[in-house]
This record gives structure tokens, sequence and C-alpha cells, in this order.
DNA sequence: CCTTTCCAGATTGTTGACAATCTACACCTT
DNA sequence: AAGGTGTAGATTGTCAACAATCTGGAAAGG
């Protein structure tokens, strides 16, 4: 063992995050990050190209870690790669978002149920902070401030059950769900009036009810996903005749 | 509308086939699968590490693709990257396991569930088709038979459950498990006698029972969990004092 | 007037070179 | 001899140049 002064069980100095910091981000990650949050904050259209030089130059860095960004973003499922041709912002079809919503709801379910049997009375209080926020934002139509919140809440759920893959596979799920609403809409315009769902949810998972809890969740996601098909009804029937984006080429074999 | 004789009405030639492989089959891409296969084969150890202008001399390409082809291996989970260090096989610790076994089970469950009221005549055939003959290899102790069985047992239901995004999620899981599997051991010996609980979940998504398919699911799932913990535990345990692998180093910020 | 062919510019795919960083070993100090 | 220090070699990170491919429009032909 080393006599140092310099040993692990001294308190982190700021330097120390500084380091992890630079030793984490690598160039190709920092590009990765930057186009991940323009995606989904929808600086970049569903469906546009992402041309390698336009981005490089952008982020000030050559092309080879935008390349290897591109690769990290294609396997995210953020990105679709077309050989000789080009990135593009990936397009989620109408089936592939029921598809999500469906898997989402098995693993939502399931949360449901685990939280039901191990939520701590602090996990509770947050859970109904949130849910508090959402009613005042939905009681003012406050859209933007109630989507991000909607968010948070269930990605608290998931975060509670204490299960890191699960985590991870929901985030996945839940960015190209994101990915979909920027495509069909900017804005939805509708705001959901879902906040009793919510409460009902926390209610029975603060009440130990599992069963319930877990039924709650599924049939709340499945909700979700029917008012996407109502909106979506609604809202591209009469500009079905626009050309809102480029659409995609035909391309003989795929 | 083109008036070429040549138009997507017809049937796809051989040489259709043949272009969109060359088309998909970008350099980075065919690196990318083959290191993941020689993953999935255990030709690469858990924790062993990728030397890039090694992998390149041995595929024949230079490092750019190579490079690439880490990028997407990274968010594919299965290897590791360590910025100015290198590209590292992805070691599962026995708790990740556990939590992908978790997610798992949950996700299975809503499969079985689902099968019971959606399976076809065909399905049914093909999955008895796959027990019948993991029951020969079981009655044999081919291990190296009956575990492709399985793995393929487990695929089909998945896969007939009809969501792709379900399939992509499940294999993602399932890969990172077969990591684990190779890291703990390379033929693991025991053959687990889950043979009739196959038989068990086929029977009652036949009978149509939802419930009962996908309890038997989660629980054959879930009881995988616990072989794996009672193998671990017996083979592992005596042989604590050997290196196995090279232990990974220890860094400052992590 | 429409279709096909061909070509120049733009874009992507790949490579080799150079810079930054890490690793391991020899050397020095105490 | 134990531990720190310095340096050479190896490895990774980044870049810019070259090759291969695609795109869109102009020219040729019917």
């Amino acid at each position: 063992m080393s006599k140092s002064a310099l040993n692990k069980s001294t308190s982190p100095r700021p330097a120390a995050a500084t380091i992890a910091l630079v030793q984490s981000n690598s160039l190709p990650m920092l590009v990765q990050k930057e186009l991940e949050r323009m995606i989904l904050a929808g600086d970049l259209a569903a469906g546009a190209k992402l041309n390698e030089a336009a981005v490089a130059d952008l982020l000030g860095v050559s092309r080879g870690p935008v390349r290897e960004a591109f690769r990290a973003l294609e396997e995210s499922g953020l990105v679709r790669l077309e050989k000789n041709r080009g990135v593009f912002v990936r397009q989620i079809s109408i089936e592939e978002a029921d598809e999500i919503y469906e898997v989402r709801a098995a693993l939502d379910e399931w949360v449901g149920r685990r939280l039901a049997r191990t939520a701590t009375a602090e996990q509770l209080k947050a859970l109904r902070s949130i849910v508090e926020r959402m009613d005042r934002a939905a009681a003012q139509d406050d859209v933007d401030a109630y989507y991000p919140l909607n968010l948070d809440f269930h990605e608290r759920l998931v975060t509670f059950a204490g299960n890191r893959k699960l985590l991870a596979t929901y985030r996945r799920l839940v960015n190209e769900l994101n990915l979909f609403r920027r495509q069909t809409l900017a804005q939805d315009g509708t705001l959901p009036i879902s906040t009793r769902e919510h409460r009902d949810i926390v209610d029975k998972i603060a009440a130990g009810n599992a069963a319930g809890a877990g039924k709650a969740l599924h049939e709340h996601v499945m909700g979700s996903r029917e008012r996407m098909h109502r909106t979506r009804a609604a809202a591209v029937a009469p500009r079905r005749h626009l050309a809102v984006i480029a659409p995609p080429r035909d391309r003989k074999g795929r």
C-alpha cells in the first residue's frame, strides 16, 4: 500500500471532479451529446440530413469524431445511417411508436408493482411534489411547464424502482418516443388531463397496493398511446396536402 | 411516374439482395459485427483489452473504421471505453446480471400473456419442435446442443409476440447476459433441468391461459437467475485464490 | 417535349501521418 | 532495498488528404 498522503479516502476536492470530467469527455462523446440534445430539443427535425462537414464545422472539430458520434447515435436509435448517402434524424412510424408504448407499458406496470412494495416516504414526497406542480401548470394551461414535469415524474418512478438496467432501457424507449412527438408536431397544443391518473398512481403506491399500482400505470401508459392516436388523427389529417418535411427518397434495396 | 420496366412491383431478383447487402455493409459495420461475434462466442474474454491497431490489422482495415465500430459497441453495451486507455470487453457484475434478469422477467411475462392470446398453430408447432429437441439434448447431457436451443426457444417466444421494439430490447439484454455467462465460466457443466418448465409454458400458451403463461415465464426467468447464483456460488468460491483474468486497475476518478 | 446519358460538384468512406497521453522499465536518491 | 523520478516506446486522439460514390443538371437523342 502506498504511503502517500494522497489516497482515495480523502474527500474529493473540486479538482477531482474536473479530472473525471476531462477523462470521460472525449471529443466524440461531446459531439454525440450535443447532437442528442439538438435532436431531442427539436432543433433538428425528424428526417433531416446531417452533413458531416457541416456538423464538424459547427462544433469546431474534424470529421473523424463526428463520424464516431454518428455511429453511437445510430446504435442508440436516434439517427439512421445510409451508406454513401449520409445520416438522417430517425423518423418513427406510428406503428413503431405503438410498439414502444406497449413495451413501455409492460415495464411501467412492473415499476408500479415494485414501488408499491419498496417506496420510501421520501420518494413518495418527491413524487407528490411533482404532481402538485403539474396540477398548477395544468390549471394555467402552461404546456411548456407541464411537459417536462410529466417526463420527470415518469423518470423518477423508474429511478425509484432501483434497477439501473431498467432505467437505461426505459430511457432509450422514451428517447425514441420523444423523437416521434417532435416529428408529428412541434407543440401538441392539447394538454392531457392525466393529473388525476398521476395522483391515483402515487396513492396506490403509497397504499402498498401492488396490483393496483401496476394496473394503473399500465393503463396510464396505454392511455397516453390512445391520446397520441387521437391527437395525430386530429392534427395530421387537415394538413395532409402540405409537404411539412422533405419526404424520404425511395430506394430500390431496402 | 417512371415508365421504366424496372419498378418496385417486380419481384426482387437475386441481385437486389446483393445490392442491399453491399449497401448496408460498410466497413465499420462489418468490423462491429465481427467483434460482436467474437465477444459473444467467447473468443475475447470479459475484461480483455482491444487494441485498435491489432484489430485493424487482424481485419485488414485501418484504425478509422475500427474506432467507429468501438463506439457502436460501447453504445450497445458490449465494450467499455476509457479515454486515452483503450476499450475493454465489458465485465458484468453479479448485481447487474440480477438487474437484467429482473427486467427480462418483466418483459417475458408480458410475452407470455400476449402469446396466450395470439399464438397461431404454426407458432406453437415451432415451439414444440424446439422443446422436443431440447429434451433429446438433455437426455444425452449434450450441453453444446442444449444451450443454443434454449436461446432459440426464448428468442422465438419474443419474436412471436410480434413487437419488433420488444425484440430489439430483449436482444440487447440477453446479449449482456451472455457476456456475463462467458465471464464466469466458459462451460457451465450443469445442465439446467428446465425442459419441464418450457413444456409447461408452451402448454399454457396453447391453452390460452394468459395469466398462467405470463406467470410461468416470469418464474422460469427468475428461476434461471437463481440457477445462475447457485452455479456461481459453487464454481467461483473454490477458485477464489486464482487470478483467472487480469483484474481491472483502479483509477482515481471513476 | 420527354427521356436518357453523361459529367462536374458535392459528400461520404478510408487511409496514413502527427500530436497527446499513457505505460513500463531503468535509474537515482535516501 | 524501497520508493520516487525520468524517459523511451507503445497506444490512443485528432486531423487533413485522397479515393469512391452519389446528386443534380446540362446536353444529346428520339
